[in-house]
DNA sequence: CCATGATCATTA
DNA sequence: TAATGATCATGG
């Protein structure tokens, strides 16, 4: 297991700056979509790689104390702007219920990160270019904490008042509990599978942090 | 099996 | 175009 500081891993990353993330993936071995399948993932993965991470896909902790995301971007009147909003981390439950917004896993993401801006060419996005990178920590006292923060208690009260089913994407300003989950139909059992979600950045947030660490 | 990496699809 | 909900491959 290697040891990679936040630093290091920006500046392996900006070794790559400009360059097709595709043709890298393929160096490393990472499945894109030629298979006929799609691995809307890969270029998480192969951000991980080439800050030199060796974590593919586990758990929380991709990196020591930081949390490696990419981000897609696309134009709109020559203005790059966010294209998708960023999944944070999985919503559990109980978790949400038991935990204040400064012990949970959102905030322990979100406030040390760094982040990767990749240029979106349309679906399947057969090339894709590493735009921009960037880190970033916030403070517990940021205005703009704060506000997550309420985003984050409105939501967690909504569970504790009417229920996980009661949640929706629709919710907070800066953040979102948006589905995520594998989806489908679970072939052993044949039932719908259950809704889960995830804690999302919202585009104006993902835009907000891309200004900050500018 | 399920969380993680995110993007795709649909609707307005 | 923007917003919301649904979905996919992967690896522990």
């Amino acid at each position: 297991m290697k040891i990679v500081t936040r630093t290091t891993a920006i500046n392996n990353l900006k070794k790559y700056l400009g360059k097709d993330l595709r043709k890298l993936a393929l160096e490393y071995g990472i499945t894109t979509y030629e298979t006929g399948k799609q691995n809307k993932g890969w270029k998480g993965l192969i951000l991980e790689r080439l800050a030199g991470l060796e974590n593919n896909v586990s758990k929380a902790p991709n990196g020591l104390s930081y949390e490696l995301k990419s981000v897609s971007f696309h134009k709109i009147k020559d203005k790059l702007k966010p294209k998708e909003t960023m999944a944070i981390t999985m919503i559990n439950q109980e978790e949400l219920k038991k935990h204040g917004f400064f012990e949970s896993h959102c905030w322990a993401k979100l406030k040390s990160i760094v982040f990767c801006a990749v240029m979106w060419h349309g679906k399947n996005s057969e090339s894709g270019e590493l735009l921009k990178v960037a880190s970033l920590d916030f403070a517990e006292d940021d205005e703009l904490i704060k506000e997550i923060k309420a985003d984050y208690d409105f939501i967690r009260e909504k569970l504790k008042n009417h229920g996980f089913d009661a949640l929706t994407g629709k919710d907070g300003k800066w953040i979102q509990a948006r589905t995520k989950g594998t989806g489908g139909i679970n072939p052993r059992t044949k039932k719908r599978r259950p809704i889960t979600r995830a804690f999302y950045a919202r585009t104006g947030l993902v835009k907000k942090i891309f200004e900050i660490a500018s």
